[in-house]
DNA sequence: CAGAATACCTGCGGGC
DNA sequence: TGCCCGCAGGTATTCT
């Protein structure tokens, strides 16, 4: 489910209720997600003030005064702020309560997401490490994009959903992006010229901008932390559109799939 | 080595 | 109404 917009509207919603907040307990109620939550976090997290919460891609790295927290929230997690409670909802698999008693409750049926413990470097993290550049930082800029289309075989959509190449592009937002730079996905990555990669990155950047302004997309599970969906479903041009018109020319949207994901385009608008 | 397929898991919508 | 199938905002791991 969430992608970087997602993931950023979760971060700033839930910075000002927690920030320099101490942890005075912890609930797991299930341990198995994509990894299995370390046995020593409950012991590791109690007592702790949360310092910053920072963004890596798709991952929320909680710094604490005793090490970082890391959580991903895999197709189907979101992260709420809600009153001290006793009893939770289905899926709501960790809470986190804080002094002022709020609780950060973690929820995610598909259990794909992830909560880790690290009192290292984050950055040098097993999963963090070998991430790809920020997409909204100017490292990605048309240049690096370029570069990494030459030494690439694969479709133009994949690479870009590629988290070693680019963090945080996630099926939505490359659809939408190629959309914006009237680029079909499917074709070949080392086909697409300089001039084109440009015109890529600003639109990768625009689209993931204007998401985070609008707080995320909202298909099925994603909620901000207040509970309350996002708004940029009601401003996608091609995502879940097939056979509604074009917002630009008005052929039929078509789909296809692309690495095992579902792909929209405009035949028209899109070479 | 790169690129493609697989695996993890629950819920839901469509077809019969 | 109910069952079965395929699909869903991700990505590490395994395969070819």
């Amino acid at each position: 489910m969430p992608e970087l917009p997602e993931v950023e509207t979760t971060r700033q919603g839930i910075i000002p209720k927690v920030i320099n907040q101490t942890i005075t307990s912890v609930v797991i109620n299930q341990y198995d997600l994509r990894w299995p939550i370390p046995k020593t976090l409950k012991t590791a997290l109690t007592g702790a003030t949360i310092k910053q919460i920072t963004r890596r891609g798709k991952y929320l790295l909680f710094e604490t005064s005793s090490g970082t927290l890391l959580i991903h929230l895999g197709m189907s997690g979101r992260l709420l702020i809600q009153p001290k409670k006793h009893t939770f909802a289905k899926h709501e698999h960790v809470n986190i309560i804080i002094a002022n008693d709020c609780a950060l409750c973690y929820i995610d049926p598909r259990r794909f997401g992830a909560i880790l413990w690290t009192k290292e470097n984050p950055h040098e993290h097993k999963l963090l490490k070998h991430l790809g550049v920020e997409p909204l930082e100017r490292e990605f800029n048309g240049t690096y994009l370029f570069n990494q289309t030459q030494k690439h075989k694969t479709t133009i959509k994949q690479l870009i959903m590629d988290s070693h190449i680019v963090t945080g592009v996630g099926n939505i937002y490359a659809n939408e992006a190629l959309f914006l730079a009237g680029i079909n996905g499917r074709v070949p990555a080392n086909s697409i010229n300089k001039k084109r990669c440009d015109l890529l990155v600003k639109s990768i950047k625009k689209v993931l901008t204007k998401a985070i302004k609008m707080s995320g997309t909202t298909i099925r599970d994603f909620a901000t932390s207040s509970g309350k969906p996002g708004g940029f479903q009601n401003a996608l041009q091609v995502y879940g559109r097939t056979n509604n018109p074009c917002k630009k020319c008005h052929t039929p949207i078509q789909e296809l799939r692309l690495g095992q994901r579902s792909t929209f385009f405009c035949p028209k608008c899109q070479m």
